[in-house]
DNA sequence: CAAAAATACTTTACTCATGAATTAATTCGA
DNA sequence: TCGAATTAATTCATGAGTAAAGTATTTTTG
């Protein structure tokens, strides 16, 4: 008794499985390709991380400053992940903590001068990296594969937890 | 001086390097968020973890064993960590290493009885689990993704290092 | 065949991530 | 306004991950 409503023929269970956790497993692949890449370059390059070029984007972003919490919501990781990139950086003097006026339980944390030279050098290499490693798809496919990427990404927006 | 070979309006360097900046953050994202509901689903319904799911898959899919190195290789970590999930896992009595007449550097890991019995039950729900996060695409679109995946991932194979 | 090179695995030191507990400051409500 | 709840950040314990150095064994080669 088959459930589908198309003519694909082999429509159980099994194959729907199998389909999917194909497609997962190459996603997973190309994505840990990807990072392995700009993780390796990063550090050969800027002697850098990911997580600390992330971290730095965001407040390149906002050159206004973000609170810890913010950083923590943007990067999408716990708030004391936070606190330890932002020690580091501190440390290296590429980011500032500032006090809040408003509020002595808070900072703002922004880029030092150096930090903002260091993240435009990063960031100008990073981009051509990404360039790079995505030529194996033309315009064409870049923007298939987008499109589906945002499907994918709002059907797990509503699953979320 | 235009590069381009196509009819495509805008093809300079930046709108390329913020094309490719756009895929690959969709990519990583779609990922992160499968990836952390199958962490989060492991972790509440089997108390175990994504890495050593994948271990005992690999050991699954080989019941003849695999050499560390072998594993190393095939979960594409390194070494070290190898060993350390392994140690745990063979704690727990859910895998075992047992030495190679062959060759006294190295051994063969197996899953022990308990370790099948338990990854039976996981996988089961595992597949499932992936089926209901890519359920965002139908058949056709995972289809065109995967090509669009398996594209990409020949091109960043020529790039390894 | 002995010395050198390669291989298999472990160990160590470090980075990054989490979740839970803690401290301090602010806000809210009776 | 005072006590309770909330919020901002840090600390601590733990789990993966890496790279590099270490140990033991095997293979290669001169």
């Amino acid at each position: 008794m088959p459930t589908s409503t198309t003519v694909r023929p082999s429509n159980d269970a099994r194959s729907d499985e199998h389909e999917a956790l194909r497609v997962w497993l190459r996603l997973l692949t190309c994505t840990n390709l990807v990072e392995a890449q700009l993780r390796t370059r990063l550090r050969t390059n800027f002697d850098s991380t990911l997580p600390r070029f992330d971290l730095m984007a965001q407040l390149d972003r906002h050159p206004e400053g973000l609170k810890m919490s913010e950083l923590s919501r943007l990067l999408m990781v716990t708030g004391g992940n936070v606190t330890g990139l932002t020690d580091k950086l501190a440390d290296e003097g590429l980011v500032e903590r500032r006090d809040d006026p408003r509020d002595r339980r808070s900072f703002t944390v922004m880029l030092t001068p150096a930090g903002q030279r260091q993240f435009d050098r990063m960031a100008r290499e990073h981009g051509q990296w990404v360039v790079g490693l995505l030529a194996g798809l033309d315009h064409a496919e870049k923007q298939r594969m987008l499109k589906l990427l945002d499907r994918l990404k709002a059907h797990l927006s509503t699953i979320s937890d």
